[in-house]
DNA sequence: AATCTTCTTTAGAATTATTCTAAACTGTTG
DNA sequence: CAACAGTTTAGAATAATTCTAAAGAAGATT
């Protein structure tokens, strides 16, 4: 287990790395929270507020900016649900959302069980970049 | 066309009314600008700038609650796409968007034009309040 | 290892969008 | 026309996020 976590620090060392970014002590942190373990949403105070929890010394700043980061490398995505926060999601592979609104929870839809069909051609001078569907469920 | 603009205004107070709204000069003047001709996606920023620009004195705090109101009423929806800003739609009928991230514009994709098929069962307990679909676009 | 360079972190100020407060004002009803 | 309840608004307050600039840490160079 000490082997897992040694391999895994190393993985995001070199993930860091391949995206130009030093591996710092509070990247590094916040990575290990992000992709420890399975996929998750999260909102930078949220994440803040866990590294702090674990007595990781990290300033907001650093946390937005480690988003942001991490987005633009690809590692991270951004999803827009509600207009008062924003959420980031550790998975980047093409999926879709529950969300719930009594809660304001993020679930995974798998990629590979909704289907999209019948888009309009987009305007001319323009590509689709994504198409997101987000399920917005509330208490039954 | 005087009597246009009679029975759109008297058409709009009954809306109005028929929302336990009192028709105020400010909500027939928003009403007027959101209402008057052919569906649009607002901000409140703007849609504050366009009355001062039209001449008309609306608080900017009359406007969130007139627009806030309007959507309790079902005459208005909000539409989350950026987490920067709050777009309210005047189209409240099934449909979804195009969203140019160049330029921040909404564009209506008719409601029958797209299907989404495949939705998993929502959780125990949670009914679907809507399905949103957002195709982001931009400069190809 | 000491040095240099560049990137990174951070406290705190600033910005932006939005909401709140409480006092003045207006529509409605009897 | 009261009288009441609902509405507007200036300005303060909040919340999320970004910016600034100075101090700190990483990587490269000697
Ligand atoms: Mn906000
Ligand atoms: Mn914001
Ligand atoms: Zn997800
Ligand atoms: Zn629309």
């Amino acid at each position: 287990m000490a082997e897992k976590a040694a391999h895994a620090s190393a993985d995001l060392c070199q993930r860091l790395r391949a995206a130009a970014l030093r591996p710092t002590r509070q990247r590094l942190v916040l990575a290990e929270l992000l992709f420890a373990r399975g996929h998750r949403h999260v909102t930078a105070e949220a994440l803040h507020a866990e590294a702090t929890r674990a007595g990781i010394g990290v300033s907001l700043a650093t946390v937005y900016n480690t988003l942001h980061q991490f987005t633009a490398a690809g590692i991270l995505r951004q999803v827009a649900v509600d207009a008062t926060r924003t959420y980031f999601d550790t998975n980047v592979d093409a999926h879709q959302h529950f969300y719930v609104e009594d809660s304001s929870m993020l679930i995974d839809i798998p990629g590979d069980s909704i289907a999209v069909s019948g888009l309009p051609q987009p305007p001319k001078g323009t590509r689709i970049d994504r198409v997101d569907v987000v399920v917005r469920i509330s208490k039954a």
